[in-house]
DNA sequence: TTCCACTTTCCTGTTT
DNA sequence: GAAACAGGAAAGTGGA
């Protein structure tokens, strides 16, 4: 089923977000293409005689809503990165990596709370810094308050959707790199709700692991290490 | 309401 | 000089 929904499909209408381009050039005229958009006529020579940077939120709002009735969610998370930059110039790598972070959301939701269960009973066995009952207490953690390391850790077992913002050093050694530092702080920052995370804040947050195990220190900028307690990241143990 | 673990924020100083 | 790191201190947050 999902075979029968490839990027093809979309990527000829991937050109509908290229915000230099007319309604007339990409869509045609007919109010039959849009029945659903009853600015349609006015909307078409405004788009094709302001340039994006002066519009205002209602016109962004109005060129969001056209977009969106374009796409599907499923189609959405079929375009790659280089999709959306395609698709949305400099804008697009950040809408990717905003939809990048609520898929991973839904997915820690649906079925990572399961897994994590799991491997947390597994590597609770497995860990003797952290005792049973502490190792279940960051299950409390829900998807706003899940743990950094937990957020870097995930990113890292899932290079499609870190976007290159974290690579691996060493797997085995549990050492990995931050790539792009602002990146990173940034989908923190969605994940967390806080527009104000900076790089600076989270390596803070990082460097508090240092205390209790989970990171060690790397003397290596924008280096890190999984200490011997953070757990499933090892590729054979998860 | 309180406690606690964790995170955020701010800061100063150091290193690269 | 800029960026990143180190770590102290205090405040904020959310779950139990």
């Amino acid at each position: 089923m999902l075979d029968s929904v490839t990027p093809s499909t979309f990527l000829s209408n991937t050109m509908v977000c290229d915000p230099l381009m007319s309604w007339t050039e990409i869509f045609g005229t007919t109010e039959d293409d849009y029945p659903t958009c009853d600015h349609q006529t006015d909307a078409d020579s405004f788009w094709t005689s302001i340039h994006p940077e002066h519009w205002s939120k209602h016109n962004v709002c109005e060129w969001l809503q056209f977009c969106c009735d374009q796409y599907n969610g499923l189609q959405l998370c079929n375009m790659t990165q280089e999709e959306f930059l395609d698709a949305a110039g400099i804008c697009g790598e950040y809408l990717y990596f905003i939809l990048q972070n609520i898929r991973m959301q839904g997915e820690c939701s649906r079925n990572q709370m399961q897994n994590r269960k799991q491997l947390r009973d597994k590597a609770c066995m497995k860990t003797g810094g952290i005792s049973s009952q502490e190792c279940h207490s960051h299950g409390r953690t829900n998807l706003q308050s899940s743990h950094l390391w937990e957020f870097v850790r995930d990113l890292l077992l899932s290079p499609e959707e870190n976007s290159g913002i974290l690579e691996w050093e060493d797997r085995g050694q549990g050492i990995f790199r931050v790539v792009k530092s602002e990146a990173l702080a940034k989908m923190w920052g969605q994940r967390k709700k806080n527009d104000r995370m900076t790089y600076e804040k989270l390596s803070r947050a990082l460097r508090y692991y240092y205390k209790t195990g989970i990171l060690e220190r790397v003397d290596r900028r924008l280096v890190y290490k999984f200490g011997k307690n953070a757990h499933g990241w090892q590729e054979n143990k998860i």
